[in-house]
DNA sequence: GTCTATAACTCGATAGAC
DNA sequence: GTCTATCGAGTTATAGAC
């Protein structure tokens, strides 16, 4: 078996890599249990048993693409959350990116939420990261904010649990909305593209002080 | 073969009843592939064949279970959406009721997106009702206010957006919240009970005029 | 490293006794 | 109606040639 050191880069073009791509779009799609093997061997143009030889198990070649996943999106998180600059700014940025991100890898948190659901001892065990980005700055400066007057008072983690989820659910739940709101594809799309304006807009004005 | 008519409901503690609920919890829970004949019928309390001998195969079964759930959480927004009231009041018991609805039944939301997601075809063929909520007369409703400037001008798509965004997400993505604020169970638990009141709170200063 | 062939296993479904 | 036993399709994993 390929014998290979996690902290050296398979070149672009290696089976190797060719394999861990195939496995990502398909693990994203139909999680662990909807995906095959043969799906997986097909997308990257080779034999199932190549995937063996690089990969040993499913399972482990789950767990690759996983965590790969998931660092993708807590370093989106913590690129803002944790960094030092007024409070406004970093609400207009946050939501910015984070859209930014979701957009273009709306499978993302449906994939992490779904597989916390079917499998949480492993996902806690072996997937999720160490380092989780830590939101006590961003909860300082709320209530520095609203100490000062400059915002009405709400609760922090409220408040940050607000502005994810209306940054979050509308790509997840895609097709819902569209199907609620009647819209085709075309309009849903341009509807999505508002999202960044609206929420931001939305936020600052329940914000406001009276 | 039990020939079953769908108008009579079965005996609560029928086997038939029994089979459901056991595959209600378990498709709820791992989707249409994580989920297995076996683990249904060991949580009914009966064997493989008896599954067949009432639902003759896993597909039938899983319809049966995913229209079900399907039919709970569409008829609860429509309760309110649907009905003549004031805007403010409207959007309070909306809130309420919703986050009633979604804090009882936590797998829904979760489970319709991720069915949509893996097999979009049959979802839209043979489990969506065929009567979804028509978000019209809130919509009208919202454009009223605006126009009469008791609440800030928003794009009334948006606005439906956000608030259903903010009932759901947050438990649909619980174990993540959870772990992004650090919050253990017991705590995690409070925390949603007050969504409620935030989320109200909230909505209500994003529209207030000026 | 890559392939073909096949073993080993999982799981939905059916046959047939009671 | 309910059970045990088993079939057969589909899948993961391995053996072994090149």
């Amino acid at each position: 078996m390929a014998k290979r050191s996690t902290t050296t880069e398979p070149a672009i073009d290696s089976t190797e890599q060719k394999i861990f791509d195939a496995a990502h779009e398909v693990f994203s799609q139909k999680g662990m249990d909807g995906a095959k093997m043969q799906e997986i061997a097909d997308r990257a143009g080779i034999n199932k048993a190549l995937l063996h030889y690089y990969y040993r198990s499913k399972e482990k070649l789950y767990e690759m693409v996983a965590r790969a996943i998931l660092n993708k999106a807590v370093s989106a998180v913590r690129e803002v959350l944790e960094k030092e600059m007024p409070l406004e700014e970093k609400i207009r940025r946050f939501i910015e990116t984070y859209i930014g991100v979701i957009s273009r890898n709306t499978f993302i948190p449906l994939f992490i939420i779904s597989e916390i659901n079917k499998h949480p001892e492993r996902f806690f065990a072996t997937i999720l990261p160490q380092d989780l980005p830590k939101p006590h700055l961003f909860f300082q400066q709320v209530e520095a904010e609203i100490a000062a007057g400059r915002i009405r008072p709400i609760k922090p983690q409220h408040l940050l649990v607000h502005i994810i989820s209306m940054c979050v659910f509308p790509f997840v739940g895609k097709p819902m909305m569209a199907v609620l709101l009647g819209m085709r594809p075309a309009k849903m799309q341009t509807f999505l593209k508002e999202r960044t304006a609206e929420v931001t807009q939305f936020v600052l004005a329940a914000l406001r002080p009276q």
